[in-house]
DNA sequence: GACTACTTATAAG
DNA sequence: TTTTATAAATAGT
């Protein structure tokens, strides 16, 4: 066989690439490259991780250990936490009502094993109320509690979607997001065990 | 000068590093890496990319090309804005159930009246009976409601949060965290142009 | 996706 | 922190 002596890895600039081909194709070998490293700082350090990265053409793709929501929720929790001075006094009662939300959500448990249906449509006009009560009134422990709402609302909503897009026999997966154990990535690609999510792109 | 021939680079098993000297120290210099990684891949390609990730101390770090709340923003929106298929033919249900939906209110309107204290009470543990239903028994239109809700909800959590953040007056904008521009990271250590947040850790 | 020939990242010290 | 020696990532085919 002859010399197969190619230019080999070359420098390149740290700047946008122009031609939209290389671009794609760089990103795509990156996002891998990243999601491994990420992956790998998640299993060595036992570090929550998250990555979201957008492609060109607008399709989202990330990562998460233990999952991207868990990563953005504690994110979000000690941005909250930052605040200093006038919320900082927040955090105990914050705390608090955590504890009463538990709580009762374990008395719901047990009020849960009567009528279904007629709960849920309750549910319906609770919720309602509450989106009708104008921001100002909200106080922190109320926004704390939407946005733990928010986040189990959208992990419902996306489990529901998996089940429907299953049972529909769709061929792409409608909602395969986001949720890893980096166990082993040197072992397979990365970017398989992550749940990579389209948006509205159409790559 | 003698020989300093040190044993260089070993390759090291993919797993959690037990001595937390050790971990400590890698999760710095691989932290580094990543958030070198990700801003490259974002000035590469035009890349909406984001990183969190949290030491072993508990310390949040972050990378975020523009921004990380942008990027979580755009992520959540389009993990919500999926649809498409199946979902649309259950539209017209929607409109229907919306109008139920509406029916109730105006009911819970009156209801409201009475007792705004237990009402939120009430709310708490109807959204939490809501969090308890089993996905299997929600229906396309519970779960569109969810949507609507969803969305207003993290609608109504970033205004408050903004609101708040302007009215505390902090030093540092409570939102404005972590936002960078990825222009030269060879340049300079790539960390220092990230923001890092710190939460609740004291490493 | 696979293959080099380089450039980078990094485990140890 | 800075310095190796080596392991990995990756630009161009």
């Amino acid at each position: 066989m002859e010399r197969k002596t190619n230019a080999g890895r070359k420098k390149i600039e740290m700047k946008l690439i122009s031609a939209s081909d290389a671009r794609q194709v760089t990103f795509s070998k990156r996002r891998s490259g990243l999601f491994k490293k990420a992956s790998e700082l998640a299993t060595l350090c036992d570090s929550e991780t998250a990555v979201i990265a957008f492609s060109p053409g607008g399709k989202a793709f990330s990562f998460g250990h233990p999952s991207v929501e868990a990563v953005i929720n504690r994110y979000d929790g000690q941005s909250q936490a930052l605040d200093a001075g006038d919320q900082s006094v927040q955090t105990d009662n914050l705390r608090e009502l955590i504890q009463r939300y538990n709580a009762l959500l374990d008395q719901l448990e047990v009020e849960k094993k009567r009528g279904e249906a007629i709960k849920r449509m309750g549910m319906e006009m609770k919720a309602k109320t509450w989106l009708l009560t104008p921001v100002e009134n909200l106080n922190p422990t109320q926004l704390q509690i939407l946005k733990v709402l928010m986040e189990d609302l959208k992990k419902r909503v996306y489990q529901q979607r998996e089940e429907l897009s299953k049972k529909a026999r769709t061929p792409r997966p409608l909602l395969d997001l986001n949720t890893v154990e980096p166990d082993d990535p040197s072992a397979s690609n990365p970017t398989k065990n992550n749940s990579m999510e389209g948006g509205g792109g159409s790559e």
